[in-house]
DNA sequence: TATAATAAATGACACGATGTCATGTGTCAA
DNA sequence: TTGACACATGACATCGTGTCATTTATTATA
C-alpha cells in the first residue's frame, strides 16, 4: 500500500502521479516499466516517490486494484441482475472487458497486465473470491447472492472449487483474446463455447 | 533460441553454463535473475554470454523447454497406458508434478516458473497441444491417442476447447499447490475434485 | 607450411535504473 | 521565537544490461 503522506498530498498533485503511473504501466508491463519515467511525467523529484511509495510494485498494485475494483461492482450488479446465475454473471464481466475501447485509458494497463499475469496479478483479479482474504468483506456480500440450486454441487467445499474453475476459464479467454489479437465476436464466441462446455460436463 | 556458437561449445563448459543458469533460475524468478550471476557462476566473460544468448530470456526459455519435453514425454506415455483418457493422462502428468523432491534440481525453477506463469511461460508449457505452433509435429502425434468418445463433445472445435480448459485448470491447481504450499496429498485432492466436476459438469 | 579468412572470446565501457541519504524547507504547537 | 516534526529534494553509490573494438583461435586455401 502506498505510505501515508501520498494520501496527504492535494489532490491535483495526487492525480497527475497517478496519470504518469497509469501512463507508464500501460506503456510497457510491470517487470519494465520506469520510476523515471514516472517521476519525470509527474514532475516530482525521484525521492519524492520514495515518499509516496514503497517501490514500483507498490504502485502497481494500487493502480491495478483501483481500476479493478470498479468491475467488482459490476460484477456484483450483474449477479443481482440474474437472480445469482454465476455463469451469466461472468458472461457479462466478460462482456464488459471486451468492451473496452483501445483509445481508452485503462485499456493497454488491462492489456498489459493480462498479458503477463502471475499469480501475484491473479491474486488481485480473484480476491474477491478469497476467503482468506482480509478483505472478504466482498465475499460475504457476494455468496449469498448466488443461485446454488442450479449447480450441480454436493456441498460447500465444491462450490469454492467450482468458482475456481470458472475464475481459471474466464482468466484464459481473456489472455487468449489479447495474445491472439482476436475481434470482441470471436472471443465471446470461443467463451461461450467454453461456459457450456463447463455447464454441461466434459465427460460422457 | 540460442545462437550456433553455444551449441558449437565442448560440452563440459556449455555444461557449466546450464547449471549456472538454472541456480540462477532457482534462486529467482526471470525478472529477478542477473546475467551477472550467470557468467560468474559460469567462470565465463560477460561478453561471451551475448555470444551464445540473445539476452536472459533467450536463456530461459531454453533452459525451460528442456525441462518441460521430459515431462511431455511422459504425458504422451500416460495417454497410451491410459488407452487415450485425458482426464488420466493429465492427472498422471500432475502427480508426477507433486513428486519433485524440494532437493532436486529442477524443483525450484520449475516453481519459480510457476509462481510467475505468464502467457509466454504458459505458451511453453501447452505448446504441445497448439496446432499453430510450428513444432506441431508433437499434436500430431497425441491427437490420435487420445480416445474422444468417452468426451462429450459434438465435433472438432469443442475438442480443442475442452484441451483448454482442462489445462487451465490443472495449470491453476499446480500454481496453487505452490502458492499455498499444500501437501502432495492435499493438492492432488483438491485437483481430482475439480477434474470430476469437469467431467459431470457444474449445471444441473 | 604459410597465409588469409572466418569464428569466437574478452572485458572495458556507455547507459540507464534503483533506492538511499544528507540536507533543505515548511508547518504547527508551546 | 523556537524546536520538533513531516515532507521535499536531487546527488550519489550501486548494480545490471548490452555493445564493441580488440585479441585469440580455428579453419580453409594456395
Amino acid at each position: 500500500m502506498p505510505k501515508l503522506t501520498f494520501f496527504n498530498l492535494p489532490e491535483i498533485k495526487r492525480n497527475k502521479l497517478i496519470k504518469a503511473a497509469e501512463a507508464e504501466f500501460s506503456r510497457v508491463p510491470l517487470s519494465q516499466a520506469s520510476i523515471s519515467n514516472i517521476v519525470k511525467a509527474a514532475e516530482i523529484p525521484r525521492g519524492s516517490f520514495y515518499q509516496y511509495f514503497e517501490n514500483k510494485e507498490d504502485a502497481y498494485y494500487f493502480l491495478l486494484e483501483e481500476q479493478w475494483n470498479k468491475r467488482q461492482d459490476k460484477f456484483i450488479a450483474s449477479l443481482n441482475k440474474y437472480n445469482g446465475d454465476i455463469f451469466e454473471a461472468f458472461k457479462e464481466l466478460f462482456q464488459l472487458m471486451l468492451e473496452e475501447k483501445k483509445t481508452e485509458d485503462g485499456y493497454n494497463f488491462l492489456k498489459n497486465a493480462l498479458l503477463n499475469v502471475t499469480h501475484e496479478i491473479e491474486d488481485v483479479f480473484t480476491r474477491i473470491f478469497d476467503e482468506k482474504q482480509i478483505d472478504s468483506n466482498k465475499l460475504k456480500e457476494i455468496t449469498p447472492l448466488i443461485n446454488k440450486d442450479c449447480l450441480n454441487i454436493s456441498g460447500e467445499e465444491e462450490f469454492y472449487h467450482i468458482i475456481q474453475i470458472i475464475t481459471s476459464v474466464t482468466f484464459r479467454n481473456l489472455v487468449e483474446k489479447y495474445t491472439r489479437n482476436m475481434s470482441k465476436e470471436e472471443a465471446l464466441e470461443n467463451f461461450v463455447i467454453e461456459m457450456n462446455l463447463l455447464k454441461k460436463g466434459l465427460y460422457k
